[in-house]
RNA sequence: GGUCUGGUAGCUCAGUUGGAUAGAGCAACAGCCUUCUAAGCUGUGGGUCUUGGGUUCGAGUCCCAACCGGAUCACCA
């Protein structure tokens, strides 16, 4: 790594000529200003008392000695205490020459034990919608740079197939669905089971009317809940629902055989989404099938005492002294709840693959969930619960506030995407860049275009941010977007595909030479992806990974207006210009891959 | 109310071990296509980094306080 060798000659030099040692931690690099001569700076100011020297003297004399005591310092120059040095050229043809075709420049060999990682996690009771969207790219995409830095990944989804939202779906299709199927009506399941789903909302909505006391509007807060906890406990309705729910756990066959059905409709349906969006599974966990789980946790708990039962049998845990709450984990009537099966199903992904990490990719609502959950764990004797990690993302929130199914103020998936598509169809044909494809080429092309453009929408901005999409503005073509970075390959690639037209070949060698700033900048760029990729990894960021591929991008973009590649007469150069371009276009391709972006050679 | 989290250009966002004159894109305006793809490039304008203190050679970044926004604190999931 070039800054640590800079670093052992920086403080080699500093102990020759003040015969002390520098604090190690204290000798920091950041990249030269543009505005300056240089590739990297040496802050002095922190070394400038040790030795009792003005900054800027002691910057000219450790400079001074490093360009002396190496070659790879070209050349120095200081301004104020900022010490800049010029890494020789010799260097980054070396680098160049040893990782231009290397297939996945960057990434790491896969080793050691799994991390698990869940997201998604859908109900089944209605379709996706735009904070699913960002859920799935996100957890898609942080799996791919873990993999790509090294670590073994599982992904994994559990599916909330079961409970009281269901059956009011269920409900509502049999009291008023006449029998009609997805293919009946020409509807994805998903989406058919979810109008279902605002119809018992909407029904359930009318019939609480009526048995809501006249005097309603007149009562304070509190008198409003109690008066509609009551008027929904006598609701018909509701009442229906829960009958059905206990059927449901009774394993009652004609409801067991109505909610199989309904939600194989759901399930066709989100397989059509997860796959035009491009994520996937290696496992898929049912509700249905896990939220009995925690039980015998929570038994485990009250035999060893680190639990307890109140007197109306419900089951708790006491975490007041932790900061934090008294937390239900087992109903009066001996039911599970949410946290109970959270309990369970970790305790069984230990089981299954003793992962070295949990990642939970949900929303920032649940942090509390999941800072509960972990205690729990702890308080069982499971040590592991610490290495659960909870990957919080913000809401993605439209201009009106938060989106809200109820409402209908839900930006739905299946028709972003469509939206997506369609837009990037239009631009494409205004623009006439589709002419020489076929109609089904054309149509593929399409589609990378929409769903990279709505990824790198997505994934670009930090995952812990609340982020804003205006459904009034589409989303941009132009500028720092997922085409703008597409478009940067496919240059690339007409670029190598006239080089081959025209006879140009590509030589083993890397023709020695100087660089020209465009040139060097890039390939210095280039030199820095495996670190971005670890911070990527490490901070579990899209996003980061998003800023490189921008900026390579924009960078490479100056360098072809600038810089001739086919035209340059100096053989030397062109091949070297070829050379880059091959190199820029598999690291974007790789690291854009890595946010499910397909990148097209022509479009 | 407690806890967590955010506040950077008109808008959307970068800015990660504290460093030099705070950066992109969009929008606005002005240029560049008979020459490797103009979904591009160049330039102009646009900022009290919410406010006030503190720490120090140096603060958008760290600490404290205030203001504004969001989330959460369910026998819902």
């Amino acid at each position: 790594m070039l800054e640590e060798v800079l670093r052992q000659l920086f403080i080699k030099s500093f102990k020759n000529l003040y015969a002390q040692e520098p604090p190690v931690q204290q000798v920091n690099f950041q990249k030269t200003r543009p505005e300056f001569e240089g590739d990297l700076t040496i802050v002095v100011f922190p070394f400038s008392k040790l030795v009792a020297r003005n900054p800027e003297q002691l910057a000219n004399e450790v400079g001074a000695e490093m360009l002396k005591e190496s070659s790879l310092i070209a050349r120095f120059n200081v301004v104020k205490g900022f010490l800049n040095l010029l890494i020789s050229d010799a260097f980054w043809f070396d680098f160049f020459k040893t990782h231009r075709c290397v297939e996945q420049f960057g990434r790491k060999e896969v080793s050691g034990r799994p991390i698990v990682v869940e997201y998604s996690s859908p109900n089944t009771n209605k379709p996706l919608h735009l904070g699913h969207i960002r859920n799935n790219l996100l957890g898609w995409s942080v799996s791919e740079i873990l993999k790509a830095n090294g670590q073994h990944v599982v992904r994994v989804n559990l599916v909330n197939d079961r409970g009281i939202h269901i059956c009011k779906s269920m409900l509502a299709w049999r009291k008023w669905g006449n029998g009609c199927t997805p293919e009946s009506t020409g509807k994805k399941g998903d989406h058919l089971i979810g109008d279902f789903y605002v119809l018992f909302d909407k029904e359930f909505k009318k019939e609480l009317k009526e048995l809501l006391p006249p005097d309603f509007d007149t009562l304070d807060e509190k008198q409003q809940e109690a008066a509609r906890a009551k008027a929904e406990d006598v609701s018909p309705l509701m009442q229906e629902a829960r009958e059905m729910l206990r059927k449901w756990e009774a394993g009652d066959a004609e409801v067991r055989n109505l909610w199989n059905t309904m939600n194989g409709w759901v399930y066709d349906g989100f397989d059509v989404t997860y796959k035009r969006l491009g994520v996937s599974f290696e496992k898929i966990y049912y509700e249905s099938q896990t939220y009995l789980l925690g039980k015998e946790l929570v038994q485990e708990g009250l035999d060893k005492g680190v639990l307890y039962r109140r007197e109306d049998n419900s089951v708790w845990c006491d975490l007041r002294d932790e900061g934090l709450d008294e937390k239900l984990l087992l109903r009066r009537d001996g039911t599970s709840v949410y946290m109970t099966q959270d309990l369970g199903t970790a305790q069984l992904r230990v089981k299954e693959y003793d992962p070295e990490k949990l990642i939970y990719v949900v929303g920032n609502e649940q942090i509390y969930h999941f800072d509960v959950l972990k205690r729990v764990l702890v308080r069982l004797g499971r040590e592991w619960g610490k290495q659960i990690e909870h990957l919080s993302y913000g809401m993605v929130e439209l201009p009106s506030g938060k989106m809200k199914s109820r409402e209908g103020t839900v930006v739905d998936a299946d028709d972003l995407m469509d939206e997506m598509v369609a837009t990037a169809k239009a631009v494409s044909e205004e623009l006439g860049k589709a002419k020489d494809l076929s109609a089904e080429e054309a149509e593929k092309l399409y589609h990378v275009i929409g769903l990279g453009a709505l990824k790198y929408f997505i994934l670009k901005v930090d995952p812990k941010k609340t982020m804003l999409f205006n459904p009034s503005e589409s989303i941009d073509f132009n500028g720092n977007t997922g085409s703008f970075i597409q478009y940067t390959h496919a240059r690339i690639c007409s670029v190598l595909r006239k080089a081959a037209e025209q006879g140009i070949a590509f030589e083993n060698e890397v023709p020695a030479g100087d660089l020209l700033p465009k040139e060097k900048e890039i390939i210095v760029m280039m030199y820095g992806w495996p670190n971005v990729l670890a911070q990527a990894a490490e901070n579990r960021s899209p996003a980061m990974v998003a800023n490189f591929i921008f900026d390579l991008a924009k960078e490479f973009n100056q360098f072809y207006q600038e810089c001739s590649i086919l035209k340059e007469e100096d053989v030397n150069r062109r091949q070297l210009r070829l050379q880059i371009c091959d190199m820029v276009s598999r690291l974007l391709r790789n690291a854009a891959n890595l946010l499910g972006m397909e990148m097209p050679e022509r479009m």
